[in-house]
DNA sequence: GTCATATTGTTTAATATTAAACTATATGAT
DNA sequence: ATCATATAGTTTAATATTAAACAATATGAC
């Protein structure tokens, strides 16, 4: 193999086993959220309000990386479910400020518990060194330009 | 902070920076197969055919971690614009053998290419040792059950 | 003030995805 | 041979997602 072989199938290698490993802890820690009923980009709404406050909708697809006109339907229906409120600041009358009701708080602190608490056990089969090593190539690699 | 913090606080914060490094380069990379109006199920159908020749639905299915429903679906259109064909196996006629048809094998070996070169490019921010060192930890979270 | 331009959120149309019900075929026990 | 079970692929209904067109509001130049 010529060098640049060697280092194309490096590069690949790696890349499919990033994918696979992305996709694999995502499936398993997503039962937590399904299990609640929730989608993982409904979660993620949930969870961006819990830790960050309210927040408008812009803020919001921009956090969980998603399209705005995506944002506008799943707040449409985590609203239906009365796990959110949307209301209108008068500042600036563009803007909706989208909050946790008293139900959505409860059930967010509770999802994001065991979701935390699955997270915690996949990461288990790295030791504290691992994954701080994991996390900064991570870092390196999803930096840059570019949607995401 | 109490030990159990610290020890959640690192798990969580490696999945979010693998979820964005994962979610940032397949975005990247996938720009090339959008290019070639692909999306990346039809790039991953493909992909798989070039390299592992003729498949039933089923293994491709396994191969893209995709539902077999959808599978028929993107084979549906992949076979619409002449990229492959469907045979059924005399054997046993419940399988389809999918093939690359010649034009389908001329576009994933162009689009395959760049794709390529696009993951080359993207692992470049890391040096050989560190791709191994990622390789290893990713491969170390894929291992396990559960559909991924 | 008025108009051009920006920005926020909504709607629409197209596509993708899944789970579940379904059809057709094969296999194995009796 | 027959029947129960399993398997491959399809269809259907529901949901998710995006890009692009759109409406409402704000901002800044003049």
């Amino acid at each position: 193999m010529k060098p640049t072989d060697t280092t194309t199938y490096r590069a690949l290698n790696t890349y499919t086993k990033l994918m696979r490993a992305a996709e694999s802890v995502t499936s398993r820690v997503g039962r937590n959220m399904a299990a609640a009923d929730l989608t993982i980009s409904q979660f993620g709404v949930l969870e961006a309000l819990l830790h960050k406050g309210p927040l408008c909708q812009r803020d919001i697809a921009a956090k969980i990386l998603k399209s705005t006109g995506n944002i506008t339907l799943v707040i449409d229906n985590l609203e239906k479910r009365g796990l959110v409120r949307r209301e209108r600041i008068n500042e600036d009358r563009r803007y909706l400020t989208i909050q946790l009701t008293d139900h959505g708080l409860e059930l967010i602190h509770e999802v994001f518990a065991r979701v935390e608490a699955a997270i915690v056990a996949e990461m288990k089969v790295l030791t504290h060194d691992e994954q701080e090593t994991l996390g900064t190539l991570c870092k390196k690699l999803g930096l840059r330009e570019g949607r995401g």
